[in-house]
RNA sequence: GGGCGGGUAGUUCAGCUGGGAGAACGCCGCCCUUACAAGGCGGAGGUCGCAGGUUCGAGUCCUGUUCCGCCCA
């Protein structure tokens, strides 16, 4: 009968089997049901692009272990899935393919088609790592999957800039902003990346006009951008330069005079206390500019070439022109000095080519009214940052974040919805498409041609997915969502903007929780990429397959990957994995497995389970596993809440393993053995440890979510109702499927401080047997005869009560127990805490090692014996440290001291 | 330059509000014992980065220091 059940657990054999069936059942489905408390998450969309790395396996798989977890509580749980457009990325991909299939640009189809196909590429490649993360086992409401380019996602976000221009806080404006050469786009601040290059101070000399052979040295680091200086500023007090502010320098290469101006900025003691100054391509020379009402000179070409005002530098690239700069500079002996040095310069995010501030027009978010908003929310607690760290970080952004340029100059995304009237200039921004100008009723009008950063709407996800702006039952009752999982680096970018939306917008935090977890690193410490080749896929990793290095995978199946990823999920900001880790999560699911397997063939092989149960019938290690499960299920739950999903993963494989299976599981077999297969007791026996399979699979199931479905689809056809206690003919069926089954309520009746200390007890018995045996070189299956020797009455009591069971787990016949025994000649020695165990051997019988055993447990005591006296000699401990405490080394002090002498007196029979 | 995280067994990491150093993997020895060799039983291995301080007592708190990483400018 068991014949459904391989010896070893194959992932492959049941995982889409297992998928479809979630699926076709609709397990993954939710609407809104009053008598239920709602449990929101939204996915942190990936991009349509993406294609699933480690990173997403481990966000994704955290989240569906809270949303299966908070599912089986009794919450209405939704975990509603898509991605977003990624403007640059998205586009990038379709013009690559349009030129290397046609070798054409973006600007040879135009707009239209150029949109046409990239939706085309969408709906064709659109939906990889959607189905990717099928194969992880998410539970997402596929039903509800989202895309931001949607209708109703997209009216989201003209909705909301229209109601953000409406109270001013969208703006248009000429300002700098980062310019990407190689993107031919401008970028928010937060789509940089700083890289460290070598660079240097170039020391060069204006001459002072009229007045020959007198200069003024500037530094800087970027000599091109001279072209475009409109002032050399000194600080008002510097008296060096006391006299030159109204003068005019004579701008080296263009011979422009530009004057000398005298700002604060300027700082005296750093180089040489001159500053060139370049309002059209530097932030803070633009500052300096607007004070001083300095002309501003662009020098530069959208693609990073220099342009007419460069004059004989037009036309050359921006590095070109560096250099020709300095060398003209040199040949006219104007340039004084080069230090070299290395600096850290803004690159950009995608092509990693340095940044170029540049004057240009844009449209801005004024960030301050909102930002005000966010930081309150977290203040009072509505939302919540895990670990807590974070939201040091999450203020720190909003205390520093300048107004947000939201303008993009490419044609995959929401185009921004503001219009110019050519008649009379009006600006339109409404939420429909005006058709005529409201002032002068023309038709003449042109929409603004850029298309909004992505995260403009990414940052509408929480409620842009629920319908809003309508006013929807889903909106009503699913927001504010539970839970935001992600990654620490989009904190700023995204987090702290859903934030601000969110109560901008709905008046309501958009989640309460973010759980903020660690980056995947390699072996190496290094993060995954691939450029550097050194990713690990997470598909490969769970169904088998080929590497990127050419490595061969059998697949460790979803189960074990994910179970892995949590066992790793500490509070650290990083997780270094390689293949070879997801081992120990395959062997675990394997364990659980085939302890399924054992209670199985138990049933299908026994004359059934107890009809009727009562407390009274249950056996000595029944209670203690029961006792266990019970502080197990406590942990795991208040583990779980806490999203502390390293400890839940160990706290469930520690009890299924080294409790369930190492013990509960072993010491069944003595009482399902053959001959005694129809008896009473083995029934119960039967109906406790299909019940406590029951509670594992449960436990496990937020995690281990594929292993748990097929066993307890094989379980409910031999076990359909798993109730411990009482008549089984009352009992409910169990539900046909985990997915739907609810979480173990507490057991507190079946804790039991006595039953559990016994068990203690016993173990220590057995592990001395086992010792000794392991020692002396003794199969595991001869056996052996030993006798036992108490320390005092009380535990004399237990092992004669527990006798059988230290007989069966240690595979030796106990000849005698007692206090006070002696020890029989010829017999190894094994010194517990409790009890002395001699297992007497006649003839093989190695004195050496028993003399070393016993010197070495002796230098152990000794050691605790020593600390413990100097402890408790010393009066401020005994007179300062709380009384349990001092009670506590009194006891310590006092076994150390008698397992000392037993251990002395033992190893004085050996000589 | 500012902020944050980390340096604990060979490796990867746990160690909460201070009170006898843990897990997994790896390693060593013995076992294919009828759930599982992806297993069982037993074992070795750590002056908790360094230096001070607080305390009766510090891996745990404070200060300084060094190295590694991340974020921001």
């Amino acid at each position: 009968m068991t014949g459904d059940m391989p010896t070893q657990y194959d992932p492959k054999q049941t995982e889409d089997r297992i998928y479809s069936f979630w699926e076709k059942e609709g397990c993954f489905s939710s609407t809104p049901n009053p008598e239920k408390t709602p449990c929101t998450i939204v996915i942190p969309p990936p991009n349509v692009t993406g294609v699933l790395h480690m990173g997403h396996a481990l966000n994704n798989t955290l989240q569906d272990i809270v949303i299966r977890f908070m599912r089986m509580r009794g919450r209405e749980a939704l975990w509603i899935p898509g991605t977003d457009h990624a403007g640059v990325a998205t586009q990038a991909v379709v013009e690559k393919n349009l030129w290397n299939n046609e070798r054409k640009t973006r600007h040879d189809i135009g707009r239209e088609e150029l949109l046409s196909r990239i939706w085309k590429w969408k709906e064709k490649h659109g939906d990889t790592i959607i189905e990717q993360l099928k194969k992880l086992g998410c539970s997402c409401d596929w039903s509800r999957t989202r895309f931001t380019m949607d209708k109703g996602l997209s009216k989201a976000v003209r909705t909301v800039f229209v109601t953000l221009y409406k109270k001013g806080l969208i703006y248009r404006g000429e300002r700098l902003v980062n310019w990407s050469c190689g993107l031919q786009t401008a970028l928010s601040n937060d789509e940089l990346e700083y890289e460290e290059i070598d660079g240097g101070w170039w020391y060069i000399k204006y001459p002072v006009e009229g007045e020959a052979g007198r200069y003024v040295t500037i530094a800087t680091t970027r000599p091109e951008t001279m072209l475009g200086d409109t002032a050399v500023a000194v600080h008002p007090d510097d008296e060096r330069y006391n006299d030159l502010a109204g003068k005019r320098v004579i701008l080296p290469l263009l011979d422009r005079p530009i004057p000398v101006i005298a700002d604060e900025y300027v700082k005296m003691d750093e180089g040489t206390g001159c500053l060139k100054v370049t309002p059209a391509h530097d932030f803070n020379d633009f500052e300096i500019g607007n004070r001083h009402n300095l002309e501003r000179i662009n020098i530069l070409n959208k693609d990073g070439t220099l342009n007419e005002n460069a004059g004989p530098y037009k036309g050359l690239d921006r590095f070109i022109a560096r250099d020709k700069v300095v060398e003209d500079l040199k040949k006219l002996k104007l340039l004084e000095n080069f230090e070299p040095m290395k600096h850290n310069v803004a690159h950009c995010y995608r092509t990693h080519q340095p940044i170029e501030p540049m004057l240009s027009k844009q449209w801005f978010v004024k960030m301050k009214p909102l930002v005000e908003l966010a930081r309150n929310a977290e203040k009072n607690k509505k939302v919540e940052f895990h670990p807590e760290r974070w939201s040091k970080t999450f203020h720190q952004w909003l205390d520093s974040t300048p107004d947000w340029c939201i303008s993009r100059q490419i044609w995959w995304g929401h185009r921004i919805p503001v219009w110019t009237c050519n008649a009379c200039g009006r600006e339109i921004c409404e939420l429909d498409d005006p058709l005529s100008c409201p002032s002068c009723g023309s038709n003449d009008l042109e929409q603004d041609p850029d298309v909004l950063d992505t995260w403009f709407s990414s940052q509408l996800w929480p409620f842009s997915t629920l319908g809003w702006p309508e006013k929807t039952p889903d909106l009503d009752y699913y927001y504010p969502t539970e839970l935001l999982v992600t990654d620490r680096g989009i904190i700023a970018l995204w987090v702290a903007r859903m934030i601000m939306m969110g109560e901008y917008f709905m008046g309501k935090e958009p989640f309460r929780h973010v759980y903020i977890h660690g980056t995947i690193l390699d072996k190496n410490g290094e993060r995954m990429s691939k450029s550097k080749g050194n990713g690990i896929d997470p598909l490969v990793m769970i169904r088998g397959g080929t590497d990127i290095q050419g490595k061969s995978w059998d697949g460790f199946g979803a189960d074990a990957v994910r179970f892995t990823l949590a066992t790793m999920t500490t509070e650290g900001q990083d997780l270094r994995i390689w293949p070879e880790r997801f081992e120990a999560g395959r062997n675990f699911t394997n364990k659980v497995w085939n302890a399924a397997r054992f209670c199985l063939m138990k049933l299908d092989s026994g004359a059934g389970i107890a009809q009727i149960l009562e407390p009274g019938d249950l056996a000595f290690e029944d209670k203690w596993i029961l006792s266990r499960l019970a502080r197990t299920i406590d942990k795991m739950t208040l583990e779980f809440e806490s999203f502390k999903f390293c400890d839940a993963a160990h706290t469930i494989y520690d009890f299924t393993w080294n409790e369930f299976c190492a013990w509960y599981v072993e010491l069944t077999k003595f009482r399902l053995r053959k001959e005694v297969s129809e008896s009473e007791d083995a029934r119960v026996a039967r109906r406790v440890l299909v019940y406590v399979l029951d509670r594992v699979l449960r436990l496990l199931h937020p995690v281990g979510s594929f292993i748990t479905e097929e066993i307890w689809g094989l379980l409910n056809k031999r076990a359909p109702k798993r109730e411990l206690l009482g008549d089984l003919d009352n009992a409910p069926i169990e539900p046909p499927a985990i997915i739907r089954a609810s979480w173990p309520q507490p057991l507190p009746e079946f804790v039991d401080n006595d039953t559990e200390r016994s068990m203690q007890v016993a173990m220590e018995a057995i592990r001395a047997v086992r010792n000794v045996r392991s020692r002396t070189g003794l199969a595991p299956a001869k056996r052996i005869q030993a006798i036992i020797t108490c320390e005092n009455k009380d535990t004399y009591k237990i092992v004669e009560e527990r006798l059988d069971l230290i007989k069966a787990m240690a595979a030796a016949d106990i000849e005698n127990v007692g206090v006070g025994l002696e020890r029989p000649r010829q017999s190894a020695v094994e010194v517990c805490t409790q009890m002395t165990v001699f297992v007497p051997l006649l003839g093989i019988i190695d004195l050496d090692a028993e003399r070393k055993k016993l010197e070495s447990a002796l230098e152990k005591a000794l050691s605790i014996l020593e600390r413990s006296k100097k402890k408790l000699g010393n009066p401020n401990f005994t007179g300062k440290a709380p009384a349990e405490i001092v009670e506590k080394e009194h006891r310590i002090l006092a076994e150390a001291e008698a397992e000392a002498t037993k251990i002395k007196d033992n190893l004085k029979d050996l000589s």
